[in-house]
DNA sequence: TTTGCTCATGGGCAATTACTCACCAGAGGA
DNA sequence: TCCTCTGGTGAGTAATTGCCCATGAGCAAA
């Protein structure tokens, strides 16, 4: 009974140390002289009241919101990276903010000293984050495009982002001279095969981070309002589960690429190893949710940019 | 990337940085790597996040010696609501800690889901005490000041509580468009007449819960410091056996209201009931002793927040 | 354009804090 | 009674943090 009385007591007195730590901002010698213990004890008691959650700490800003999301969508789908932005109230843009948010993190990996590979896919998000990228050299990366820059009309695919990213970026820059779809697994092979694709195919599998755009499927979709697909194959995708698309490789609501779809004739770069590299997708908004959603199931991508209205629903889902 | 020199941006990234220190328990050095920035600027952040109050600390535990000497006054003086907090041992400030357990009550009635009015005193320490309270919508609520904003000089008094909370809470507030004190009775009740004066006058009247500081008379009181009263006339009051004023009203050691005095002049609304609603005093230190214990005898109000030492001497007394 | 001011930055260093280790005291069981 | 286990203590040490200073960028006034 002295145990728990103590105990008791030592429970009042970490509060007391924790409230002259905390509130009052004395130091633990000042805490020690004070309540006539040595510094060290002072010290565990400070410790004591903040693992038994004595101490409550608030952060009044909208940010904190953002952060206790960006936290719980790293453990719930074991990411890498989960970045979460305020979403604009008013908001229909997909890209208010978001875009902000992606080019300060691709600058953070452009900044780095040592030389690595960023592999950039596609998407109108993604553009809008490139174009905030500032002019920089960083002559030491090399930067290669998952996805061809063929348009379906033979033209420059106009949402190839590398070529925007190559505009500020000073930087060796790799994009893919193929179409986005080939007409057929065998094109894709003799494509494939050519020597200066091989070496860039090459070169994208050992990218060191990886963004990419994500894709919703439907007739409203990028692939069906770019041209690439027919409304009549989308509609055949939709129906047989296909749930989103990343630089152009269709999988379901649980993140498996599809096997008997246009995956045969997509002419990208393999997403990167998700064990070895960090692929970060950047995507928000109500249409995206299961798209963003099966890639986080299937560990496709290991890094999400996103909003906090879209976070809110990944995490409620 | 965004403009770093822009305010709002720093004081976002202060926010995350505090976040990732205090709540999800960073150090400084990992802090500054995942923001990519230098550990001398992520600790600048830190201290940024801590100077403008984004981050608030709060102890959430009984403390024994605390909780039986406000039991102890509870009985003593017959209150509905006694509070003690620990006191800083080389406490100089008059702020230190009962601002943030103020704030504490005062969120605990505005979290209060029915409709009720609050009023507001005046005074440094209340003061101090609302600017810890975190953000709230509390639409339901309506809050009136007891006390005129319009000081000596005829700018906008200081410590007129009303506004800081108005900032920090979104509910109707009510401040009292009037001098804090008149220079006769008679302009008193002119201005007590008007139809706007009226209602809020007769809206205080009805508050459910009175928060008021409590300030010790002298050349050196609040009275004195803020211009309201000459010198001559506060030495004149003392004389005459003043020990303390709430929102103006000059009473004795025993708490009676003095009837020769300025108490005829004072344009605040007239403390409301303490038989049908709650009056809590908010006030420490050995100057504001005889203030406090005058209030508590004459049940000018029938609750107080004080600390450890403030609560012996009283109990001593 | 120059000058002067303000403010953020990064480095270095001292103060402060956290952690590990060895030891001790009391409770409870064999 | 003795042993062991739990929980606390102080010392020493490594890690972390706070502060000062010189520097340089941005900006407004001259």
């Amino acid at each position: 009974m002295a145990k728990r009385s103590d105990t008791q007591g030592r429970l009042d007195d970490a509060a007391r140390a924790g409230w002259l730590y905390y509130v009052a901002g004395r130091t633990q010698d000042e805490i020690a002289a004070a309540m006539s213990i040595s510094r060290q004890s002072a010290q565990r008691l400070v410790s004591l009241a903040v693992a038994e959650r004595l101490i409550k700490v608030r952060l009044d800003h909208p940010i904190a919101a953002c952060l206790e999301l960006a936290e719980a969508l790293r453990k719930k789908y074991g990411l890498r990276h989960a970045e979460v932005v305020p979403s604009d109230p008013a908001g229909s843009s997909s890209t208010v903010g978001i875009a902000e948010a992606a080019a300060a993190e691709i600058e953070r990996w452009l900044k780095r000293p040592d030389p690595i590979i960023i592999a950039i896919g596609t998407g109108r998000t993604l553009k809008a984050a490139v174009d905030q990228l500032p002019p920089m050299e960083c002559l030491q990366h090399r930067i290669v495009s998952l996805t061809g820059n063929i348009g379906p009309d033979g033209s420059a695919a106009f949402y190839n982002v590398i070529f925007s990213m190559a505009d500020a970026i000073k930087a060796r820059h790799f994009p893919m001279p193929l179409p986005v779809l080939c007409s057929s697994a065998e094109e894709r092979e003799t494509l494939h095969d050519q020597a200066l694709v091989r070496s860039t195919l090459q070169l994208g599998a050992q990218a060191d981070v990886t963004f990419v755009g994500i894709g919703e499927l439907g007739v409203d979709g990028p692939l069906c309002v770019d041209g690439f697909l027919g409304r009549e194959e989308m509609l055949t995708l939709v129906k047989n589960g296909a749930a989103g698309e990343i630089c152009g490789w269709v999988y379901d609501r649980q993140g498996q690429l599809l096997g008997n779809s246009i995956n045969d004739r997509v002419a990208s770069v393999p997403i990167p190893s998700r064990e070895k590299s960090s692929v970060i997708g950047i995507a928000l908004g109500k249409k995206k949710l299961a798209a963003i959603s099966g890639a986080l199931k299937g560990k496709i991508i290991n890094g999400i940019i996103t909003d906090e209205a879209t976070a809110e629903q990944l995490l409620s889902g």
